[in-house]
This record gives C-alpha cells, structure tokens and sequence, in this order.
DNA sequence: TCGACTCATCAAGATTCATTGATGGAAAGA
DNA sequence: TCTTTCCATCAATGAATCTTGATGAGTCGA
C-alpha cells in the first residue's frame, strides 16, 4: 500500500474538483511549465528567472502569480529579492491525484499493481 | 528504483514542453476533470455522460476532443456509439512527470525518498 | 536624501477558450 | 427508403487568458 493508494480520491468529491481543476491550469502554459523546470533544482528570484527563461519581468510575475495563487509555489522575501521555491505538500497532493488514476487504468486492465512500481 | 526515477524528466527537454503542457490544459477544466472521473471506472459512451454530467451534446463533444487531442483519452466506434476510455500510456506518462517533480521537492527538502513511498 | 535595483500591479490590446444552438453524417431498425 | 438515434462540427457570442509597457512600492547603498 502506497500513500498515493490511502485516500479515496475517485470518484472526485465536488468540493475537490476545483481545487484540482486550478493546479493543472496553472501547469498548463509552457511559461509557467519552464518556471516549474528551473525551480526543480531550488528556489530562484524573480530577476534571476528572467535571465534563465529569456523573458520580461511583467510577464514572469503574472505567471509566478498564477502559480503561486494554485498554491504550486511559496515566495519568501529576502531584503529586495523574493524567492520562489516549489510548494512540496501541493505537488504531493497533485501526485497523488495522478497516482491514483493510474490506478484506476490499471485497475481496469485487470492487472493487480500499486502507483509507480 | 521506481519507473518514475527512470528517466531523467527534469530539466525537461525544449520538445517535451509543450506536449506536457497540452495534457495539463485538457485537465485544467472542471467539465474535463468530471469526465475523468467518470471513465475513471470504465469506458462510456457520449449519451451516458450528457445524463451523468447533465451537459449538452455539443458541449461535451468539444471537451471529449480536448482531452482525445491532448491524448488522455482514446476512443472507439460500436455500431452508433462511440465509447470514451481513459489512454493508459499517456496517464502513466503524466503520472511519471509529477511523480519526477515530487522527487526533486523530496530531494531539496534533503530527504532520500522515492516516489509514492 | 537621492538614485538604483527588485518586484507587483495596472490598463490596453490581442489571442484563446467555453458555451450554445443549428446542421449534417453515420448507423440501425421499421 | 424513411425515420430515429448518436455523435461531430460549425458559427457566433461572451468570458478568460496572455503579453506588453508604464507606474509605483519597497529595499538598499552612496
């Protein structure tokens, strides 16, 4: 039994959908996605994504904004520079969701096996 | 070892971007995210998911065609019906991508851990 | 205090997306 | 053949989203 086993997550409560509707929304822009990306390695400032990633700085705080509000990032502040870092409990939470609908594909090709193995 | 640590995701190549982004967009819909849930327990066909999400035709054709492009879903053709079922590969696909980012959060967070563990 | 630097926010414009109702094709029974 | 059922597609409308450039708040060193 894994964790992403523990819950039941489908059939999907109401009050859940959007909730999740909101984490892939905010994963569904190549922007945003490379964001993601270059924080997978730790957390950045804004000026410092901005030369990674090529683009205005406008437009990096409206999507860190994006994300941030969809709870897949957490900022800090550190005297002039704010650090965005990814949030670990909501990219579980979104693990788990994605675990478990594998199970179900697997489930319902009849094979007997857990999230991830 | 899981298959989720087998290949390397992040950082994640210029041509997967937008393929990756495709399958975030086609969940990020509360509509699409219900029929997800629905086919989470098996194939329907279009006429039981207008009764089930009491959504017109047309409407649900175009998210089935959303979700068909992005490649979470396949169909198939018996005599009238047309059967929607969840895409095994692509969902193991995204299930690897996330599970690959919790990975890097559980790493940054200093713990050796694998995912869904 | 002044200027430089980092970043968030705003307004405007352009693009994309979701919904609706109408139309037509394909399949199957009468 | 005619009709019904199931479904995809289209056009039109409105809503949501993304980008850009400008503005301003907060921080820090000179």
């Amino acid at each position: 039994m894994t964790s992403a086993t523990s819950k039941a997550v489908f059939p999907l409560h109401d009050d859940f959908v959007p909730r999740v509707a909101r984490w892939f929304h905010a994963l569904s822009d190549e922007t945003r996605l490379r964001i993601v990306d270059r924080l997978s390695d730790g957390e950045k400032c804004v000026c410092d994504l901005t030369d990674l990633l090529d683009a205005a700085q406008s437009r990096l705080s409206f999507h860190l904004k994006t994300l941030k509000d969809a709870g897949i990032l957490k900022d800090r502040r550190d005297g002039r520079w704010v650090y965005y870092y990814l949030n670990p409990a909501v990219v579980e939470d979104l693990t788990q969701f994605v675990c478990s609908l594998t199970a179900c594909c697997q489930k319902l090709n009849k094979e007997v096996s857990s999230c991830c193995e």
